[in-house]
Formats: structure tokens, sequence, C-alpha cells
DNA sequence: TATACGTGGGG
DNA sequence: TCCCCAAGTAT
């Protein structure tokens, strides 16, 4: 067992704990919404659920979580698929270290734990992508142990539940929902307490409107009785989005198009891409001749043409103001860069390409008619 | 501890 | 358009 550090202790009222206890299991157990990862409690099936729901809308998630197990229905078929076409399956999701992580702590779970996924959580959280959460959501819900699972949600009904006013972006602040949870947890049906916690938040204890009349709790909730679920949780404004200008060179030779790996970390990492220069400061035009002696560096030598068109894309941290520009390759590196591949015009589904490039692609293929059919999306 | 890391939906 | 958010983890 993992040493919990030596947090506080919240005594909570018997009664209360388990008034909260019985009103959640039975408005759970009546209003769950039927997930298709909640049709087995297949440990691994739970665990790719999980890191798929990181940051991601269960709306979202559905359609790739049921088309991710018809092709890895189990832990042994996934260890045994090749990276690309995980991060094929992953496309358009985002976060695409999750499924690298996913991947690796699979073949490790395959050859070094005989296949079974650990069901202790010093085991457990070593593995890749596997963090405090993580570990409490699949130890609960596939294996019945009373391990906390704090999520957003989780952060949001406790802090109303309790009117905490600590910011809840802030890793203490986790922690000490932790604790609480410890306490509130129910030691006979923990995954079922735990998704139901994050079920209330899901459909009841909404961010901004939360629905109190409907609340099957809402009679337990400090926040409600003093009025103020409104004003929580407290939340520190993130950052607005760094604005960078951005070339993608669309580069052409007989029919084919010069595409590149994304370096394995950082943004998009692992990800195939369009040649592209970013830069915070200096103006588009002013980004040509990176892109230029980037390419020089790897062997090609590029002749500029039209400016393709343009596109804006954001992401969490930073804002791109893409240009593609048309390239034809004068000269080409024998033999190609690891990096670098070329792809026949239109047949971009062979290979995992990230949101910013399929709509730069799209872009292209409409300015030359190709009829493009991506097959995902 | 604070920041990097994607994407899409809704008000 | 803008802002907030959504079942977090790694560093």
């Amino acid at each position: 067992m993992r040493e919990r550090k030596a947090e506080p202790t919240y005594d909570l009222d018997q009664d209360w704990t388990e008034e909260i206890r019985k009103n959640l299991l039975h408005w759970y157990d009546q209003n769950k919404r039927d997930l298709p990862w909640r049709e087995s409690r297949d440990p691994y099936r739970v665990w790719v659920s999980e890191i798929m729901l990181q940051q991601t809308r269960v709306d979202t998630v559905i359609p790739y979580y049921q088309r991710f197990m018809e092709n890895f229905p189990t832990l042994i078929d996934l260890a045994e698929a090749d990276e690309d076409e995980v991060l094929k399956y992953w496309e358009g999701l985002g976060y695409y270290s999750r499924a690298r992580n996913l991947h690796a702590a699979v073949k490790k779970v395959a050859t070094v734990y005989g296949g079974k996924v650990p069901e202790d959580l010093e085991t457990i959280s070593q593995l890749k992508g596997v963090g405090t959460y993580t570990a409490g959501a699949v130890l609960s819900i596939a294996y019945n142990q009373p391990e906390p699972a704090v999520d957003g949600n989780v952060m949001r009904v406790f802090s109303r539940w309790f009117a905490m006013k600590d910011d809840v972006a802030k890793p203490a602040t986790r922690r000490k929902m932790e604790a609480y949870a410890l306490q509130v947890m129910c030691r006979e049906r923990p995954g079922d307490f735990n998704q139901g916690l994050m079920e209330l938040g899901a459909l009841i204890c909404h961010p901004l409107s939360p629905v109190c009349d409907s609340c099957p709790v809402n009679s337990l909730c400090q926040a409600r009785q003093q009025g103020i679920q409104h004003e929580l949780p407290v939340k520190k404004k993130a950052k607005p989005p760094v604005p960078y200008n951005v070339i993608f060179g669309y580069i052409k030779q007989d029919g084919h198009v010069l595409v590149q790996r994304r370096p394995q970390g950082g943004l998009l990492a692992g990800m195939w891409s369009l040649p592209t220069v970013e830069e915070q400061k200096k103006g588009n035009d002013a980004l040509i001749p990176d892109l230029s002696k980037n390419l020089a560096e790897a062997g090609f030598h590029v002749e500029w043409g039209r400016v393709l068109g343009e596109t804006d894309h954001i992401f969490s941290h930073r804002r791109w103001k893409i240009t593609i520009l048309e390239g034809e390759a004068l000269s080409v590196s024998q033999p190609l860069p690891e990096e670098y591949t070329w792809v026949t015009e239109g047949s971009w589904d062979s290979l995992a390409f990230p949101k910013a490039y399929h709509k730069a692609l799209r872009i292209a293929d409409s300015r030359f008619g190709s009829r493009f059919q991506g097959s995902l999306f």
C-alpha cells in the first residue's frame, strides 16, 4: 500500500455521511447513464475509458472508445499493435501523449505483469499516464477498492457540499479533496460511489447553473444552504492563448506531398504534420527563410509558390495563425530522413494528423479539387 | 508549484 | 468573438 502523506482528517458528522452515501447511491442507481465503458468491469476497458476521459467530454469520447475497443478488444491486442496504428485511433482526440503513454503502459503490463492490470496502488501508479485520479478510478471501479477518484466533477461537488473556497486549480486543493473523499467513501460500493459523485457533477451539479431542485443531496449541501452555489468552485482564470505566426509547407513532387513526423516531446508529439515553422514575433514572410533552412538541413531544396490559404487553430495555451504555402521540391534528400515521408496527394488517412493539419489539408484539397475522403473525419 | 499539453461544445 | 469548461498527467 502506498503511504498517504499526513493530510489532515476531517471528522464529518456520521449521520450526514451515512445519508449522503445512501442518497447518492440511490440516485446513481436510478439515473446513471448507459455508457459503453459501463458494460463490463474489465480493468483494461475501464483503464482505456479513464485515459480517454481525461479533460475530454463524454460525448466526444464515446465514438473513439467504441472504435478503439473494436480494434483493440483486449490488452494483448493493444500491446501488440504498432504505435502509429494506436495514434491513428486517437487522431482528433487531443492530448496525444495519453495514447503513447497508454500504449507503453499496456506493453509493460503485458510483458512484466503477465497481462493483468495491477491491483495495488503502488504498482498501478507507476504506469505511464496513470496519475492519482486514474489509479483511484481503475482500482475502485474494476477492483472494488475504496480509493478516492477526485476529478473536476468531484472537486466541484465537494467545494459546494463543504462550501470550500480553496482554488481548485491548485494541486494542494485536490489533496485536500482526496482526504474528504476517503472520509465520505462508501466502503461497500467504492466504484459506484466514485462514479456517483462524478455523475452528480456531470448531470446535476453543473459548473455554471447547478440544478439544485433535482439534486438528491440538496438538503445536505452547505453552499445551497448559504445560497452561494453559483460562487463555487473558486478557480483561478487560465491565461489566454499566446498568438504565434505559423507556416505550413505543402510541398509537392510527382503527385506526392512531403509530410514530417513531429518530435517525440512537446506539442503534438509523435503526430504527422506538414513541415512547419512557428514564431511569436516574426511576420509570416520573415518565417519563410526559416522553413527553407530547416528543409535544406534535411536535404530538401524547395521553390515556394502560392499561398494556398490561411486558417487559425487554437490550442489551450497557444493560438496558431497559419499560412499554407505551396512548394515544389527541386531536389530531394537521398535517402529520405527518418522523420519524413511522401504521401499520395489526398490519401491522408494512412497517417495520423492532428486537427490543425487536417484543416490545412482540407484547404489544399479544395484548392486542387482532389477527392479527399478521410475515413474518420 | 506552475505550466505544457488538444479539442470541441455551449452560453 | 470570447470565455469557460471536460472523468488529469508529467515535469
